[in-house]
RNA sequence: GCCGGGAUGGCGGAAUUGGUAGACGCGCUGGACUCAAAAUCCAGUGUCUGUGAGGAUGUGGGGGUUCGAGUCCCCCUCCCGGCACCA
């Protein structure tokens, strides 16, 4: 056996053994329970980066654990293939889209098989090729002739110079980011999922999900946002026809305390009343300037203007002013909303500005009301009606019921539940997609595209400039005929949603082959749910809903079964590196990568400088943060392999902290794990160089030797939980830490003692096996020649090991720790009680007294209260 | 702004069901080996106090429940993720 650890020979031996074996080839015909292991496919972004090393890692170490546990194991990879960074990348490079991705895609492929990763190769799917979006655009096909699919104006933000729709990272303050110009929102025509047809299913599912982390489904149900509440007219008359301001409110209780409504600058109302006031058109004006996303509306002014309409309160009758409000968007509900200044903190913002009145319908006991400053209590549902007519002295439910049944009577209104989830707009005017398969026809309107013209392939050659959608200047690729007139007609030039394409892979990969349909139903079947999903938590609401909205739309034209798509979810935390930089004379920041720093300690390791290693002079010290590009302090996985190797860097990952917390970069981090596996690898090579003996089996053992085997078998024990039911690789990792730690001041020689040495580091080469295969592979070999590890089991504890007569138990004095006792484990209680009186600690603390009160928690400790 | 998380030694983290706070690793200090260094091995390492045994104190801040709180409850601060066209 080589006598020092060189990682390079043998993960390349063992990957090339693997592949020879096709060890990792999920098999259909297995009679074994099927395990599918799916972790999140990436964006080709250029070259992996530590995110998804942690990713593929943790996705690896549980699907190769589950094999060793007896599953039939399918982990498959593919390509999330279209999207922005590949048009940006051919604006800056001038290449096309597609040779970029390809490359990337060859590159990270070679990547991550240097990661020793146990993937099904074979079933690769690349969501950017027509083999893929075909079936796609085949589905797309089949709900818009269901009315999943529709069409309707939607907003987006509109760069005026540059002539294009942006995308929101692409509006920095305000501006565009390639042009500078103020960004304006503007109304176009989009096709739409109708993803709140499911909002019911998708919500109630939830609970279907006990695999699911309880924040995950917390956010996808306020996302989803049922809310039971009253939608209600304002009447009005114009011209002298009467009209209805519709508004939805939660708050019907608090319809007596209206004292305006505010629409959205694109309500038509508020285009009418703009025709005579020009003060009021350049408002509007003003309100389409920004962005369209959410956190920047939310967070800007509140402001508005009186539109000089009203309208009539349905219950009192009494005017109440109209008002445009920036914050009110079209669009989302009826783009109006009633305001009730009182009881509500934006509304209660607005009026104290602009000097609109303020009036309490709501009374909470032991509390006052004034219009002087926002109190917690005014939103609370738990008051009662006051100033409210006929309905003072009702509560919520109460008065939301007989105010309900009032604007009924009138026509004016009903309970309503509403969903905060909104229908999802998939069209993008961008190149990099999967062609929408809609034509355009003069004469019959939107059509689809028939299934035997199927797929519509998009153009490879193509490089963009930034301005406009490259295919709308294609007339090769929009000139069509209308499949129903025969006439000519315009081939949609938009594409969909990349968010598209990454909520049916799952179910591609279960029959990634199959030409004849999305999915073979049979595979799909076999294969489906995935049983355990694993990604990064900024995922859990988009894409995690996406999909499984697409899996509810796949099972009801047939294809797959079961409501859910994936059964246990494992959300990821985020990779963190620390930031160095220098301060430009322009104010700027030089951001400068970690790996190119020597930081400097104080007596207590203490960091107080930093320097750069090129030239010797001080750099900033900047806070920890995600690893990105802007602040240069991504650290490549590559350089890390090429070092020290695979199995040390997915040892580092799953050892520096659990998987669902922030991981923080640290390089000594990364050499003490090198560490750890020079230890293992000199362990076994002592222990080989004296020959190998067989495992123990039975045999007298020495206390030392018994003691060995207790921890050997509790760490087997906690193992198996921390990789199955916990998920905790950096506790699992620890434990065989100590279990090393123990075998090396065990020193015992004997034949027997060598067999117990023999079957800990046999247990210690399983159990890492699947955090660190290739070392493993290697070392198993030479513990157990003519043996493979592949064909191995997953250790289990031996309950004879874990028998303890005696156990230490801790006595306490008023809660505080003051000593302990060696126990028989089956004394009982007065046994116990009499025991920790009689303790040293315990007398000197009762000073002659008695003991109030005695506790005793069986196997932990005792706990005098004097 | 709204929704969801998080905060424990010098650092990453452990403490799984309310029961010994700081496992394990890093760093640091001392020692062994060496001409020397690296590597490796051994010992120590929350803070304050004490010669010592020990004592006090300690899980972002403030309050509470409990025999007992890092863990449960209330309030606050700061940090992170998401907010519908980044993926």
């Amino acid at each position: 056996m080589q006598q020092d650890y060189q990682p390079k020979n043998i993960e390349t031996a063992a990957q090339q053994y693997w592949e020879e074996q096709q060890a990792f080839r999920a098999d259909e015909k297995s009679d074994k329970r099927k395990y599918y292991c799916l972790s999140m496919f990436p964006y080709p972004s250029g070259k992996l980066h530590m995110g998804h090393v942690r990713n593929y890692t943790i996705g690896d170490v549980l699907s190769r654990f589950h094999r060793m546990k007896g599953c039939n194991v399918m982990q498959p990879m593919g390509w999330d293939a279209f999207g922005l960074p590949a048009e940006n990348a051919a604006m800056a490079n001038n290449v096309a889209p597609a040779a970029w991705t390809y490359d990337n895609i060859d590159y990270m492929r070679k990547q991550l098989k240097s990661l020793g990763l146990g993937i099904d190769w074979s079933r690769e799917v690349t969501t950017c090729k027509p083999d893929y979006y075909r079936w796609e655009q085949w589905l797309f096909t089949r709900l818009f002739e269901k009315g999943i699919i529709y069409k309707k104006t939607a907003t987006v933000n509109w760069d005026p110079e540059d002539n294009t729709v942006l995308a929101n990272e692409q509006v920095i303050d305000g501006r565009g980011w390639r042009s500078g110009a103020l960004v304006e929102k503007r109304e176009i025509p989009m096709y739409f999922f109708r993803i709140t047809q499911y909002a019911e299913q998708l919500l109630a599912d939830l609970d279907q999900l006990d695999g699911w982390p309880e924040q995950v489904k917390t956010m996808q149900r306020n996302w989803i946002g049922k809310s039971f509440g009253v939608r209600f007219a304002f009447p009005y008359t114009l011209d002298g026809k009467t009209e209805k301001l519709w508004v939805y409110t939660t708050r019907a209780d608090t319809i007596m305390g209206v004292t305006f409504c505010a629409i959205a600058a694109e309500h038509p109302l508020a285009t009418y009343a703009a025709k005579n006031n020009p003060q009021l058109a350049v408002f509007i004006e003003e309100c389409k300037r920004g962005g369209v996303a959410e956190a920047d509306i939310a967070t800007m002014e509140k402001k508005g203007m009186p539109t000089g309409i009203s309208v009539i309160h349905p219950l009192t009758g009494k005017q109440v002013p109209v008002w445009v409000g920036n914050y009110v968007l079209m669009g989302y509900g009826e783009g109006a909303v009633m305001a009730v200044p009182a009881h509500d903190e934006r509304d209660f913002g607005f009026a104290k500005k602009y000097g609109l009145p303020i009036i309490q319908s709501v009374q909470v006991a032991n509390e006052t009301f004034s219009t002087d400053a926002w109190a917690e209590w005014y939103a609370a549902k738990d008051g009662i009606c006051v100033n409210s007519d006929k309905y003072d002295g009702l509560n919520y439910d109460q008065a939301v019921d007989a105010i309900a049944a009032d604007l009924a009577a009138k026509g004016l209104g009903e309970k309503k539940v509403q969903f905060r989830l909104r229908d999802w707009g998939i069209s993008r005017q961008r190149y990099w997609g999967c062609p929408i398969l809609i034509i355009n026809c003069p004469s019959c309107g939107d059509v689809p595209v028939p299934d035997e013209q199927l797929p519509v392939v998009l153009p490879e050659n193509v490089v963009p400039d930034g301005a406009g959608s490259p295919l709308a200047k294609m007339p090769e690729f929009y000139q069509c005929t209308c499949p129903k007139c025969g006439g000519p007609a315009r081939r949609e030039t938009d594409t969909m949603d990349t968010f598209v394409e990454s909520s049916w892979y799952y179910a591609r990969y279960a029959s990634p082959d199959c030409t004849t349909g999305m999915v073979d139903n049979a595979r799909a079947q076999l294969w489906l749910p995935v049983d355990q999903y694993i990604g990064g938590i900024e995922h859990a609401i988009l894409h995690l809903l996406y999909a499984r909205f697409f899996h509810k739309l796949m099972r009801d034209e047939g294809l797959v079964q079961g409501d859910e798509p994936f059964k246990n979810l494992l959300t990821q935390g985020m990779v963190i590196a620390p930031t160095f930089y220098r301060a430009e004379p322009n104010g700027k920041k030089l951001w400068i990568n970690p790996a190119d720093v020597d930081e400097e300690t104080d007596a207590k390791g203490r960091p107080v400088a930093a320097r750069l290693r090129a030239d010797g002079q001080p750099v900033i010290i900047g806070g920890t943060e995600k690893m990105s590009k802007s602040k240069n302090n991504g650290v490549d996985p590559q350089a890390i392999i090429d070092q020290y190797g695979a199995d040390t860097a997915r040892l580092f990952m799953m050892f520096a902290s659990p998987p669902d917390q922030q991981l923080e970069w640290s390089d000594s981090g990364v050499e003490g794990a090198f560490r750890f596996l020079k230890r293992v690898w000199k362990a076994v090579h002592e222990h080989v160089e004296q020959g190998v003996v067989p495992a123990y089996r039975k045999g007298e053992l020495t206390t030392a030797a018994q003691a060995l085997r207790l921890q050997l078998h509790q760490t087997i024990q906690k193992i198996n939980d921390d990789y199955g039911r916990r998920k905790t690789f950096n506790t699992a990792i620890a434990a065989v830490m100590e279990l090393l730690n123990a075998l090396g001041k065990f020193g015992e020689q004997t034949a027997t003692a060598r067999s117990v040495v023999q079957e800990s580091l046999e247990a210690i080469t399983l159990l890492l096996a699947p955090i660190v295969p290739h070392i493993s592979q290697t070392l198993w070999a030479e513990l157990c020649p003519g043996s493979d590890l592949l064909a191995q089991a997953f250790p289990e504890a031996d309950p004879v090991a874990l028998v303890q007569n005696e156990i230490e138990l801790v006595i306490q004095v008023n809660g505080k720790l003051r000593g302990s006792l060696r126990v028989a484990k089956d004394a009982d209680k007065a046994m116990l009680e009499q025991l920790a009186l009689a303790h040293e600690a315990v007398q000197k603390l009762l000073a002659g007294g008695t003991a109030k009160k005695i506790v005793v928690v069986p196997g932990r400790l005792i706990n005098v209260v004097v």
